[in-house]
DNA sequence: GGTAGGTATCGACGTTCGTCGATGTATTGA
DNA sequence: TCAATACATCGACGAACGTCGATACCTACC
């Protein structure tokens, strides 16, 4: 890290890229494919707004009627985004009588934290 | 940028569900259209996988020809998913010569963890 | 039983995304 | 000068996504 310079011209530049191919450095498609499934369940701006909304609900969740309001959608629209979320494990569903409580994974999104971190590290 | 994330807590439960939450609860969708669009670039497992090779070259770097083998992909379609990663601010673009190394920013992917820890500690 | 309210599911529509082939641009070497 | 290489851009296609209205399901209350 930090090397701007490149090395001298003219000697190494004849096959100087495209030489690694050493076995598989990154993920591999398996994990890419679960973590890609998770980060696109938040490439949402509306489900960023459910999750943060649920999160900050009274005890860590929230019902759905809670959070028609402020998103300005439809009923059926928010219910579909939770359930977006609840496939990806990011929250739980809880019936309570006639309303569905949703409520945060404790860990989901702090594993997605530290597989992010993990990258960042590497450089 | 996307710092803040909830504040004004939840109001109390009377007797029943569906309290308005007058105000701004969640994030602001400024907020959450800009970090949906980071996680929509990485919402795709062929550009978790381009990251995660960048991050695992030599000086955190790679230029594409390093690229197109490993992911089963056009180079114009490595390019494309390139291009996106660029633009929502993971990785940067370098051309020496005739190759373009790519290389991860520092800390564009620890922002994002930090974002999504601060989601989880209000669980 | 019947009614009312909260929520999930279904079908459809327009938009966006991922991928490819063809082509353009820039740099290197003969 | 010309040819070759590395990469980006363009145009197009099928698939997936976000949104909505209509409707079915389920629970509580009369």
């Amino acid at each position: 890290m930090a090397e701007a310079l490149v090395e001298t011209p003219g000697a190494a530049i004849d096959d100087a890229c495209c030489v690694p191919a050493d076995g598989q450095d990154g993920l591999s498609g398996g994990d890419s494919a679960a973590l890609a499934a998770r980060f696109k369940a938040l490439a949402d701006p509306n489900r960023l707004r459910l999750l943060s909304l649920v999160a900050a609900g009274d005890s860590g969740e929230a019902c759905v009627c809670d959070l028609t309001g402020p998103l300005d959608l439809g009923q059926p629209t928010v219910s579909h985004h939770l359930k977006i979320l609840v496939d990806a494990g990011l929250v739980t569903r809880e019936k309570r009588g006639v309303w569905a409580y949703y409520s945060v994974v404790p860990g989901a999104l702090d594993e997605l934290a530290g597989a992010l971190s993990a990258f960042g590290a590497n450089a």
